[in-house]
DNA sequence: AACGCGGGGTT
DNA sequence: AACCCAGCGTT
C-alpha cells in the first residue's frame, strides 16, 4: 500500500481527459436502459451482450432476457436450450452458455449475490477484464478503469500511442494509461464517459475532429495521423467451407441435430451435415449419403432440374457456403442409427423452439 | 502469443 | 470488400 504523501483527504487534480470527458459526456450520452440501474445482474446482462455487439443490436436482446430472467435465480432456473434460443442471432454463443453457467454458480455458491469486486468478478466463467471492470465500476464504484475498443482507440489518438492494439502485451500500457487518468471517485462516470466518446465522438472512420473538444490536446490530431491510429493488426484471411445438409422429411417432421463442441454454433440446432471442398454435389452422391444415413428415399433419385437451394453465410473467420437437399423419407430413419447420429424428428412448433443458426432460420423461412 | 468464436452495420 | 463492434476462453 503506497502512502500518500499528502493528506489523505486531498484528491489530485483531475486529468485534462478526465474533465474534458466529465464535461462532455452529460451533453451527449445516450439514454440506455442500464444506465438506469445498479444492479449487478442487469448490469452483468448488459455487458455479456455487448461483448463484440452494437448497442443496437443487443439492446432488444437486453430486454428480453430482463423480462423473461428478471433475476439471476429466473436465469439459473432455466433450461440451456432455452437460454440458447433467446440468444439466437446474437452469435458468440458461448457467451450464452457461459453466462448460464455464472447465474447458476452464483445462485448455488454466492447466496445469488453477484462478487462486489474487480478480482472476484474476474473469476465467473465469460467475465473477463473488460465486463469485470464494467460491472465493478458500475455497479459498485471500484476505480478501475475498463479498456475495450473504444478506449483503446481513444487513448491511442489521444496520447499517440502507437503499440499495435490487438497484441496482448499492448494491454498493459493502455490499461496503465486509462487507471492513471480515472478518477478514483468518479470511476463509473469516467468510464462510460471514454466508452460514449469514442463510440460517438471518436468514431474509428471520420471521426469528429472539427467540433472534438480535445482537438488542441490530441496527439493525433496535432500530428495529422487521425486515420492511422489506432495501429491494429489485420485479421488473416477467413476460410470458406462447403456444407451439404440434407434436409430429411417423413410425414410432417423434419429431423436435426445438436451441434457437437469444437465448431461452430455449439449446442445449436441444424440438420444432417456433409462438409466437402467442393461447392456442388451430384444428386446420386446426396442419394448415397442420405442412404449412409438409414434413409430411404420415396424415390430412388433426387431431381435433378431443381437444383438445390444455396446460401451463403459470412461470419467473421469463416464464409460458409451451404447448399440444402431436401428429401423425403419412405420411413422413418431407423431409431438406433438415428440415435447414434444425434438425429431426432421435430414437427413445426418444436423446431421454433430450438435454437438455430441464423443460417438455418433462414432457410426455414424461405422454404416455408 | 495465437487462435477460434457470430452476426450485423457502415463506408 | 474491408472494417469494426462495451471480449473471452482455450491452447
Amino acid at each position: 500500500m503506497l502512502v500518500p504523501t499528502a493528506p489523505a483527504a486531498a484528491s489530485p487534480a483531475p486529468s485534462f481527459l478526465a474533465s474534458a470527458l466529465l464535461n462532455w459526456y452529460p451533453r451527449h450520452r445516450r439514454d440506455l436502459p442500464w444506465r438506469h440501474t445498479r444492479n449487478p445482474y442487469a448490469i452483468w446482462l448488459s455487458e455479456v451482450i455487448l461483448q463484440q455487439t452494437r448497442v443496437a443490436q443487443g439492446l432488444p436482446y437486453y430486454l428480453d432476457f430482463l423480462t423473461s430472467y428478471p433475476t439471476v435465480q429466473d436465469l439459473a432456473a432455466a433450461p440451456e436450450q432455452e437460454v440458447l434460443r433467446h440468444w439466437q442471432g446474437l452469435g458468440y454463443y458461448s457467451r450464452a452458455r457461459n453466462m448460464h453457467h455464472t447465474a447458476q454458480q452464483v445462485v448455488r455458491e454466492f447466496d445469488g449475490q453477484f462478487p462486489s469486486t474487480y478480482a472476484g468478478l474476474r473469476q465467473l466463467k465469460g467475465v473477463g477484464p473488460y465486463t469485470a471492470a464494467a460491472i465493478a465500476s458500475f455497479a459498485f464504484d471500484e476505480a478501475v478503469a475498463v479498456l475495450d475498443g473504444n478506449v483503446f482507440r481513444v487513448l491511442a489518438r489521444i496520447f499517440g500511442l502507437h503499440s499495435d492494439i490487438a497484441a496482448p502485451a499492448s494491454r498493459k500500457e493502455f490499461q496503465a494509461v486509462a487507471d492513471q487518468h480515472l478518477p478514483p471517485a468518479h470511476a463509473a462516470e469516467f468510464n462510460q464517459a471514454i466508452m460514449e466518446f469514442g463510440a460517438l465522438q471518436c468514431t474509428p472512420l471520420k471521426p469528429d475532429c472539427l467540433f472534438c473538444p480535445l482537438q488542441s490536446q490530441c496527439w493525433a490530431f496535432q500530428h495529422g495521423q487521425v486515420t492511422l491510429l489506432p495501429v491494429k493488426a489485420k485479421a488473416k484471411a477467413v476460410r470458406t467451407r462447403y456444407f451439404h445438409y440434407f434436409v430429411l422429411r417423413h410425414g410432417e417432421r423434419l429431423y436435426l441435430k445438436e451441434r457437437p463442441g469444437g465448431d461452430i454454433w455449439q449446442g445449436l440446432y441444424d440438420f444432417a451435415l456433409a462438409e466437402t471442398d467442393a461447392a456442388t454435389m451430384s444428386a446420386a452422391e446426396v442419394v448415397r449419403h442420405v442412404e449412409a444415413l438409414g434413409g430411404t428415399l420415396v424415390t430412388s433419385h433426387v431431381a435433378e432440374d431443381r437444383p438445390a437451394p444455396t446460401l451463403r453465410h459470412v461470419l467473421s473467420h469463416q464464409k460458409l457456403e451451404a447448399r440444402f437437399h431436401a428429401v423425403e423419407l419412405a420411413a422413418a430413419l431407423p431409431e438406433t442409427a438415428a440415435r447414434d447420429l444425434g438425429l431426432r424428428s421435430y414437427s413445426a412448433s418444436e423446431i421454433e423452439a430450438l435454437p438455430k443458426p441464423v443460417l438455418i432460420s433462414n432457410y426455414l423461412a424461405k422454404a416455408k
